[in-house]
DNA sequence: GTCTATACTGAGATAGAC
DNA sequence: GTCTATCTCAGTATAGAC
């Protein structure tokens, strides 16, 4: 069957998000996609080779509307200085549509940034768009020490990964994806705005 | 031998904060920590039970000093308003000192929070400190509403989570624990102060 | 009470038949 | 390209030595 590829990786995709990549056993996945043990392998090569083709299936579009969002907010600015909100909105708000069309996927990307292991993979995907955006917010922020907004780029990438790829430990909080992405980039514009090391007021 | 379980939990919590908790074979723990692989089973039960134990070893005085920094805050305070930076700050120093004596525990600590599943455990562990630290928050932020809040404590655990666990995914961001934290603090500080959903400007 | 030896089930991976 | 058989190693359970 010319569809088995394609059936694996949307059954992975969904396993992956909804369970967590070491929670989800290859068995299961070609349980329910209907194949076999081997085609995977064959597909594939490993487990961790299916995660990395899940992952580059989907990110390549988030990051393609993450650049032009940020393209388009330089343009607008026209050479002049770009609030570094807009720059985080860019970087944020991609994610809520991909929700949208595909929940456990973003559950998925948040579990990568997080799932301690394979920074590898999570650096493989991620780079690309983040060393475009780390130059963009440098711009945006030159009162930064390179080493205090590699930090915050930091921060924001675990509030953001934390945010996509689950329930809060505290409490059950619901509220639309987009609602919710548009308090973190509230929350994280007011964190980048803040003095430096060496600063001592805003 | 009579610290078995002792050999056991300071191997466990030594290769969980390495490799991270899946990555790790019980069957690693117990060849380095020199011991049979029923003796795990004897003491705790199973792997997972294992993971619980080497927290509750050590999550426990990390709690009381974050407690009792909140405690002393608000007795200067003497009843007046309480700055949110100062409860932050109370909420993540405590880690620091931990990741003096035993960098490898923090590291976990942060896995912990991050490694997707086990929200129970995580949940148990921290969420005695946590409510606490929610009703400070509160009393210092009463313009901000419990869902914008809780949203907030969310995306600073995500940040903490991300920053003990361990390398920065974009650079090798070196820097000492205590330095690494404040620069947090600061940041999240700032992100708590920002305008709730209905405010126009801070 | 503590621990060891050993066996059981299910995981990921591989080789080779078709 | 696909499937079966098989390998190794994981976590777990039990029996019994001391």
């Amino acid at each position: 069957m010319i569809d088995t590829k394609q059936k694996i990786l949307d059954t992975a995709e969904r396993l992956f998000g909804s369970q967590g990549y070491a929670a989800t056993s290859l068995r299961q996945v070609i349980a329910e996609a209907e194949v076999n043990v081997a085609a995977v392998h064959y597909h594939f090569g490993s487990k961790e080779d299916l995660l990395d083709a899940v992952l580059a299936r989907k990110i390549g579009p988030v990051t393609d509307h993450r650049l032009k969002l940020l393209a388009q907010a330089e343009a607008e600015a026209a050479g002049g200085p770009l609030d570094a909100g807009r720059i985080i909105a860019a970087f944020l708000m991609p994610t809520a549509e991909v929700a949208q069309a595909n929940p456990m996927f973003v559950r998925l990307m948040g579990r990568m940034l997080n799932e301690g292991m394979m920074p590898q993979i999570a650096a493989r995907h991620f780079r690309d768009s983040a060393t475009r955006f780390v130059r963009a917010l440098e711009k945006a922020m030159p009162q930064l020490s390179h080493e205090e907004l590699m930090w915050r780029v930091h921060f924001m990438i675990g509030a953001m990964a934390h945010t996509l790829c689950g329930q809060p430990v505290l409490e059950n909080l619901g509220g639309d994806f987009t609602v919710r992405l548009r308090r973190l980039a509230r929350f994280l514009a007011a964190g980048f705005h803040a003095p430096g090391e060496n600063e001592e007021a805003k």
